[in-house]
RNA sequence: GGAGAAAUACCCAAGUCUGGUUGAAGGGACCGGUCUUGAAAACCGGGAGGUCGGAAACGGCGCGGGGGUUCGAAUCCCUCUUUCUCCGCCA
């Protein structure tokens, strides 16, 4: 959600914004909005005025009474009802005034970065760099379902029994691998000195109306019945939440905060659940990175993160690239936004594992997340980033570490939490 | 799940029974000053933060959130949320 002076006073910008983001069908709002803006701060101040006069005819009354001029007082109330019924109708035409305003106010993208490549889809998406070499073994690498399967990693034929498709049973040392990446993507980022948090797995409706839209909430959250409940997609939402209709003291910035939960995706939709194996499910466990700082300070936080998670990916023999998002691919709130993708040797290309994002102000607005200065307040600027999504990571992991005879290396990194294994066979 | 108590500004806290100079007493912290070589202490002085409209003057909103009664609500009523105490249940 962008700030309404700014198309108050620059909405060109906006439109040219929206252009940008192939969303041309928006333009028109703009002006709606303006028109609308302009309507509701002229009823606002007929109210204000009209609430003014009620005020100080209400306190002279209060004066009346105590000097029991009771027949004077009684006329300034006959008075004053004129007033209310002006009030209310005033009152009901601002508020879906500014409903109506806020509604459309949504939908506006924010404004992204100037260095955002232009591009309508996914396909323009740009390749900014590549960590480690993607080798593609002389050996056939399995589907890593069968990998797992042969290790008796996974059980899917119960967990459609208990759950249905997309759930999963991991087994074994394939589980404690699962485990063992997690604590260690927990302790990368502590020892980055990103305050561990584990937060709720559930949370409100507001929070989540807050963090997406209507449309998104009801592809994605699964809601607890009965309850005004939604199980967590991502711990970003708890995480921002945690901060909502705060004002953060500015010493305290930056937060840096890494939190660990389990994740739940309806996933219905454009892909669904049709793939086999464990990369696209119901319920992964994700490390997230979340960042709230000061505007100036964002890119700066920005490029850190991502660079965490390719050290993290690097550190556990997995090659990867970051994709920088280009405008039309961009989610609306997002300012600019990039995906760090593992290698895969078995399909030779490289899939997502992890999306930076740096969302400006514009979720903090919604959320009403600020800072304050000697200047006033001000909107806080909030970043996310994945450090570690499972069994997206694992799926990598494994792919990567693979041998020809069907077992699997544990790199340095991992091996204090595999209890110092250095293969799974 | 049951019973009770509470929520007031950065923090503590008065006011709520008895609605009207309470746009919120009093502390603490904070800022400015006196004193001091400097600081602390003491003393004097200052301001509610926020938000919306406005170029400004000023005005609207605002005592956990929402609604209601009333000319007028921190104060009365309803409702939601949260916290605390006790009971029950439970990893």
């Amino acid at each position: 959600m962008i700030d309404i002076k700014l198309i108050r006073e620059n909405k060109e910008l906006v439109k040219e914004n929206i252009k940008k983001k192939f969303q041309d069908k928006k333009l028109p709002l703009v002006d709606e909005i303006e028109m609308l803006d302009i309507k509701n701060r002229e009823v606002k101040k007929q109210g204000d005025e009209l609430r003014s006069l009620k005020n100080t005819k209400s306190a002279q009354i209060g004066t009346l009474m105590r000097d029991k001029k009771t027949e004077e007082a009684e006329e300034l109330k006959k008075e004053i009802a004129q007033y209310n019924e002006k009030i209310a109708f005033l009152e009901q035409e601002e508020l879906e005034l500014s409903l109506k305003i806020k509604e459309k106010m949504m939908t506006i993208p924010n404004i992204i970065a100037d260095d955002v490549p232009i591009g309508e889809d996914d396909s323009k998406n740009v390749e900014i760099e590549k960590f480690g070499e993607p080798v593609v073994p002389n050996y056939d690498i399995p589907h890593h379902a069968d990998i797992i399967e042969a290790l008796n990693g996974v059980d899917k034929v119960s967990a459609g029994r208990t759950s249905g498709n997309g759930f999963y049973y991991l087994m074994g040392d394939i589980a404690r691998l699962h485990s063992a990446m997690l604590s260690y993507a927990r302790d990368f980022m502590i020892d980055k000195g990103f305050n561990y948090c584990i937060p709720p797995f559930m949370i409100r409706s507001d929070v989540v109306s807050g963090v997406m839209s209507f449309e998104e909430m009801d592809a994605m959250m699964y809601k607890i019945e009965g309850e005004d409940l939604y199980l967590i997609g991502t711990s970003e939402h708890s995480m921002i939440g945690k901060f909502k209709d705060t004002i953060i003291k500015e010493e305290e910035l930056p937060l840096t905060l890494t939190s660990y939960s389990p994740c739940f995706r309806k996933e219905v939709g454009a892909h669904g659940i049709e793939e086999r194996g464990l990369y696209r499910v119901h319920q992964f466990e994700k490390q997230e990175m979340v960042v709230l700082c000061k505007e100036e300070e964002g890119m700066n936080w920005y490029n850190k993160m991502w660079q965490y998670t390719v050290e993290f990916f690097r550190s556990l023999e997995v090659p990867v690239r970051t994709l920088e998002c280009c405008s039309g691919d961009l989610a609306d709130l997002k300012v600019k936004s990039c995906d760090v993708e593992a290698w895969s040797p078995r399909q030779q290309k490289y899939f997502e594992v992890g999306s930076c994002s740096i969302l400006g102000d514009a979720q903090a607005r919604r959320l009403q997340i600020r800072s304050k200065n000697d200047n006033g307040t001000y909107y806080v600027t909030t970043l996310n980033n994945t450090v570690l999504a499972t069994p997206r990571g694992l799926i990598a992991f494994i792919e990567n570490n693979y041998n020809e005879d069907g077992s699997i290396d544990i790199p340095e990194a991992l091996r204090p939490y595999m209890g110092g294994k250095t293969i799974i066979k």
